[in-house]
DNA sequence: GTCTATAGGAGGATAGAC
DNA sequence: GTCTATCCTCCTATAGAC
């Protein structure tokens, strides 16, 4: 049954975060305004402070929850082989990524508009998502199945790599998601399984 | 000889150059205002304007300044073998990237802040370089050296694989920036050269 | 070449009416 | 919950004095 005329709470606010989302990403934090993000929702600027404290907390918020999303949808697996467990979490990671451009971008590039205590409570999260990788990574070290030098710096080059693809890779391209993440996985694969006696 | 004081033109826009480069790269270009890139060059803000038409030109400038001399400084080494080669690439855009942080992040993170035309100009650019890189995965390709399966893709692939490289290194830390190049020429070189045979 | 002063507008955020 | 109106700050860019 509806509220009083003009009464939208349960929409209005998924819809300021929606634009909030899209407009961070294609123009940045610092460039949208409050102003613009309201106009895109269809209110006046006012309206958004029912949403949200603050332009700042808006921002965390949209990071906080795609990074909390991110970290949720990360498949358990703990007891497949080190192999299955690196080839899903290749294949998650392109394709979580690429159902979520916008959020991705501003997990990536607006962290520097943080301020410090929120900052710090993203890259908590972000130190958690690095972790189910590099564990995976020296599994398979211990196991000798794979041949990683350093586990950080792999881990942290692995995830470079995927999430570049998120910069170029579009729907209806010359690729299917799935071709790429097929080529994602070769790379990966070659680049840490120890090679076999003999072919080095 | 000095000229009359309060003319400094020839060290000025230096200063104004650096000053833009690091705040930029610190806070973004949109949270970055003219008045505090002039109080950090130690003028006021309408004197700036000796030395840019507007805001928006002193960003291109700063990216076309750095993708040129990114351009000019990569090695050509085109009578080398084409592992050589690969491995010059990769050991120079680490190098070359890490002597310039603030310079590498505007260039990835304020394409969007430029103009149209602007854009098309970087991003002419920066195709060289991805070009310079795709013609040495092509050549070792058709030498049977490599294995690549599409050269545009590992070329986006190992580009942004050393790129993350500028987000966590610092001197100073526990790795040595030779021992960070060799360790991703190994991860690299894994990725593309063609396994022996019967290692497969 | 740099300064001060300012035009002219846009920014985040709040107050109070409805 | 949304609106209008507004406070006060900050912005880019320019004009003219020195």
């Amino acid at each position: 049954m509806p509220r009083t005329i003009g009464s939208h709470s349960d929409i209005t606010g998924p819809r300021v975060r929606a634009a909030a989302l899209k407009l961070f990403a294609e123009h940045g934090f610092a460039a949208v305004s409050m102003r613009r993000i309201a106009s895109e929702v269809g209110v006046q600027a006012g309206a958004l402070y029912n949403y949200t404290p603050d332009k700042q907390t808006l921002l965390f918020e949209l990071m906080q929850t795609h990074m909390e999303e991110l970290l949720a949808a990360l498949p358990q697996q703990s007891d497949a082989s080190v192999m299955d467990r690196l080839e899903g979490f290749v294949r998650f990671h392109i394709a979580f990524h690429h159902e979520r451009p916008d959020a991705v971008f501003i997990a990536y590039m607006e962290l520097r508009n943080l301020d410090p205590a929120n900052f710090s409570r993203i890259e908590a999260l972000r130190r958690r998502y690095e972790t189910a990788l590099e564990d995976i990574l020296g599994a398979g070290s211990d196991q000798g199945i794979f041949d990683v030098a350093d586990t950080k710096i792999t881990t942290l080059a692995v995830i470079a790599m995927l999430t570049g693809v998120t910069t170029w890779f579009r729907p209806g391209g010359r690729l299917s998601l799935r071709a790429v993440q097929d080529q994602y996985w070769d790379m990966v694969r070659r680049m840490v399984v120890r090679a076999p006696d003999g072919s080095v």
